[in-house]
DNA sequence: CTAGAATTTCAGTAATTTCTGAAACTTCAG
DNA sequence: CTGAAGTTTCAGAAATTACTGAAATTCTAG
């Protein structure tokens, strides 16, 4: 391996941190190497800077093929396949949660709606039911919620993000507002008036 | 194992996922099966329950506790400690999401401020730096805001996540009363004007 | 204190996952 | 077509991780 200082550090931080990530070592580097690099790189290319056999590359690239995290690109002249990162770190972590979420909360959300369906259930399973039931409820709101934030723009979702808590007051305002008008209010309860000219203090 | 037939179903799937959410098989049989139980459990009821040898719970139970995800009791009468999860799924959902933070997210946080911090950087490694600010970037608003909104109780919580996508609508509703007002604007652009008796369409 | 119940540690084994080199397959220029 | 460059597959080796039973340690009622 004889990568530039910096990315060294990247690269292998990548790769320890691969098995907490659910990812293999292998897998984690070839994305740090692919995610720093300033141009698109091809099989041998990443063999060579980490290291790997040539199949251990061609597995690690199917892998991150399949978590759609990079991009194929054809040079003219070159029957070679090469590979970059997209450009858009937003667009990553999009991705990322995306996939996350196919594979580590849709199994398990199936498998709940099943056991909800369920009828006649007795004994301790009344119980287990009910929590079922919660666990459910709670991961649905929240792939909803991924769902419909994922669509947003990363302009929009990055002011939303700096507000943190202060949405919450934002809530509140609306349900003032809603009260006012006569509309019915959100689910939210206006915990204690807002002045609206206080918005953005802090 | 001799389960009630849902409470089985629940346990074995968690124990498939615990692969792909970094936790070992036992590990997650255990806590599914916390979690579905009407009441505490000591080690020994959880080895019978799920067919592990004592000292593979032992083990477990310390791996759920290092993750803040399981209570301890004491029975009157009883030297034996007995585990339980919380009863509150929201609360069991704050701390997968502390801990998780702590174990995934901030090791890369470190390395990357001080990969940022290095001066002098030449070659691929002046790209490479600025590709980890953008990262860097990204996920301390990420984690401020995690921060943030892991303070509100599940309440609020709930109704913003039932809002989804229209928190936006309010932001620039936010932004509208800013001028109005003539205080400063957030830092998000107000994309179009909105009927604030329009909020609760949808 | 002490006896024995409860729990943890740990070394060795089992199971799983990762990685490699060789062979098979695919693609395309000539 | 042909053959060589490029890529993938796959069986087995290497490395890692999970699990067990026995021994050690901790805890507490008496």
């Amino acid at each position: 391996m004889n990568l530039a200082p910096l990315t060294q550090r990247f690269v292998l931080h990548f790769g320890e941190m691969g098995s907490r990530w659910g990812i293999n070592r292998t897998v984690g580097q070839i994305y740090a190497l692919l995610y720093v690099s300033p141009r698109a790189l091809n099989a041998d290319d990443i063999g060579e800077a980490l290291a790997f056999s040539r199949s251990n590359v061609s597995m690690g690239l199917k892998e991150l093929q399949s978590w759609n995290l990079v991009r194929l690109q054809h040079l003219p002249g070159d029957r070679r396949e090469y590979f970059q990162a997209p450009e858009d770190v937003w667009a990553i972590f999009r991705t990322l949660a995306e996939e996350r979420r196919k594979r580590e909360i849709d199994p398990t959300l199936s498998m709940l709606r099943e056991a909800l369906m369920e009828g006649g259930v007795s004994g301790d399973d009344v119980h287990a039911q009910a929590r079922m039931r919660q666990m459910h409820d709670l991961i649905e709101l929240m792939t909803g919620w991924l769902q419909d934030v994922q669509k947003m723009d990363s302009e929009t979702l990055a002011s939303l993000m700096k507000m943190g808590a202060k949405v919450a007051r934002l809530l509140e305002v609306k349900d003032r507002m809603a009260i006012t008008l006569g509309l019915k209010s959100s689910a939210s309860r206006a915990a204690e008036p807002v002045n609206p000219t206080n918005l953005d203090k802090n």
